[in-house]
DNA sequence: GATGAATGAGCTTTCATTCAT
DNA sequence: CATGAATGAAAGCTCATTCAT
């Protein structure tokens, strides 16, 4: 499932398949070789094309690398606001932040090259293409601060701890995974369960 | 300070002295640029010293980068092993991890290129390069998991948690912090007590 | 006017007049970037067509640029010979000559980017585009030569210059005027009676 | 000996002898292929080094050319500087302009692949590489123009003419020569001294 | 010990050209 | 007639590496 994800959705003209293809591609050897290792005859391999034809779609490498790291981080707040978005009107903070763990994690591990490559990319890619994806960091950052907030203010984790400090460890938590979780030997349901309650006790505390 | 650490000691000659001063850089441009991003020539200018003269010192790109990589992580444990050796008898598993996470931290945030390095390229690294520091993050992984155990025996966390599970976590809790977190603007002291109590509880739990 | 001569005339056909759209826009690229400077992409702009487009016109890129090399000079001829022919029957060879110079300088400078074209490439092209321009330049030469040799033997112009040798050079002075006299600048009627003055004078001699 | 000509002098180290060649072989190159024609590979056949080694060198292709350009135009300034200075004091200005024009071409057709190369690539040339090339080429008009408004003032040539429109048509007349005379097949001094005799001649006028 | 000089492999990118539609 | 899609060949350029000095 990891390597034959869409993302997004949209027409299905052999044209956007082939550029899918490309993106997938990328997005699957820049979450295995970085930034700098990325080479496009890797990618041109995995999409099945020759090399040049990825210049059809994209002006450039660092065009197609952008839109992979962009996409990546985009990708997760859509799905992680669908999800927010079926929660019953009551639904606590707490437990919508428990989904929003959930989902993270499940995004990350079982469906996306893109939120590793955008997560392992972070610190390396040149500035240029770094911009558009710091956008979409802030807005995703924004939904978690949100929750998190919404959660102090009704006395469900701790008065006294920094937001932002705090979610930065929990996605360090979290993004870290990718690193060394591996699916074969591992069951994504325990994982996602111990996560929780190491995430969710190390905020309520005593 | 972080750009000039001496990564061990030893003979000061001026060769030892030469040799010093390229794996630093190197340390210094791998933690910036990644594997595949590190030229040799980076590494020279910022060691003021023509890229040929690295291999009177390494016999390779691969082996410059490998003795970085694995030294990164020795170097870690050997400051750790020395905080705990300075514990007093007594000291309870507890008080021990708590010392673990502060040492971790500041060493990688405050004193070591060596350590970014190492975790930032974890993933990237060709196998070959991999082995050596696969087997020193396992030397590392056990003091701590030595750790957690007897925390465990002694019921100061919870037994229900797997300790592989929750170490993966906590490294990623703490890993992540060199990608996020500015020492112009963070006062590193916060950041231990913050990460501390956020662990602790973690795992404690209710 | 110069960039959007016609070239000939005949069938004005949609088809015939995007031929001719293709072959002027060629010559206008051909004239600016030189032989190995033009790309079919930068004629298929300026002809607004696709680049695929060209080849239902032409064989190939340099099927295209012969065309334009060979009709500038063959262009030229017909734009001379019809000059000529509209003289009076008793006009001077010298006469005539003036009439060479005034028209071949206006047809370059201000008609036709075929003329340009072929001038500033005809040192770059390869030997196989060369071959047919090279005819027609010769019997573009051989009208001037035929006027000079009449002025000759009518002793109006000097009886021991080498007529090739003068020709070479009064083709230099006029040609070269493309390289460098800037329309918006100068006056070409200016331009013309100094030409033929110097020309003129030149062969006439002492 | 047009192949094999040296630019400049100063140090014959091999390295210097190593960057000479290259830029020899970019001048043959340019003059036979134009700008846009011009291959590093065919340059580096040429010199007998390997492509990358122009790249110790120059900083780029266009940093190659750019010397070449702009070489060609100074030499020529230098070579005529010196033939002029040779000259006793009272030497007329039309003598001057008489050595003047044998020094041009003899530059040209004999000894210089960058004069050629410069001539004929002058309209083609990217507008950076252009510049410095064109100052080079004013300083070289300047002392031109100097002798011809001296002849002017002392009655040698006709008064009503147009110093630059008159330097204009002269330099044609001499730098076509370079695209039709073949040495194989001609003499130079005779070449010589008929352009001399058109040129004075069609400055003089009656 | 160290460097100037050079190379070979391999990268991104461009471009003429083809072909199914 | 014309174009969207793709390719093969070759270009400029970078970089780890070598080697004589």
């Amino acid at each position: 499932m990891a390597d034959t994800q869409e993302n997004g959705s949209g027409s299905d003209s052999k044209s956007a398949r082939t550029r899918r293809r490309i993106l997938d591609s990328a997005a699957q050897v820049l979450s295995n070789k970085g930034y700098a290792g990325l080479r496009l005859s890797d990618v041109a391999d995995l999409a099945e094309v020759q090399a040049p034809a990825i210049y059809y779609y994209f002006s450039s490498r660092e065009d197609l690398i952008e839109e992979v790291m962009w996409s990546g981080v985009a990708e997760l707040r859509k799905h992680l606001e669908e999800a927010l978005d079926k929660l019953p009107d009551g639904t606590t903070p707490l437990d919508r932040f428990s989904v929003a763990i959930e989902e993270h994690l499940r995004h990350e591990l079982d469906l996306s090259n893109y939120a590793t490559a955008s997560i392992r990319n972070a610190g390396q890619v040149p500035q240029a293409i770094r911009e558009r994806q710091v956008a979409e960091e802030n807005a995703y950052g924004a939904i978690w601060a949100d929750i998190l907030r919404a959660a102090q203010s009704a006395g469900e984790i701790r008065g006294d701890i920094d937001v932002h400090t705090a979610l930065m460890l929990v996605f360090g938590a979290m993004n870290w995974t990718s690193e060394w979780w591996d699916p074969e030997r591992g069951d994504i349901d325990d994982l996602v369960s111990t996560a929780k309650a190491f995430i969710l006790n190390g905020l309520a505390g005593s």
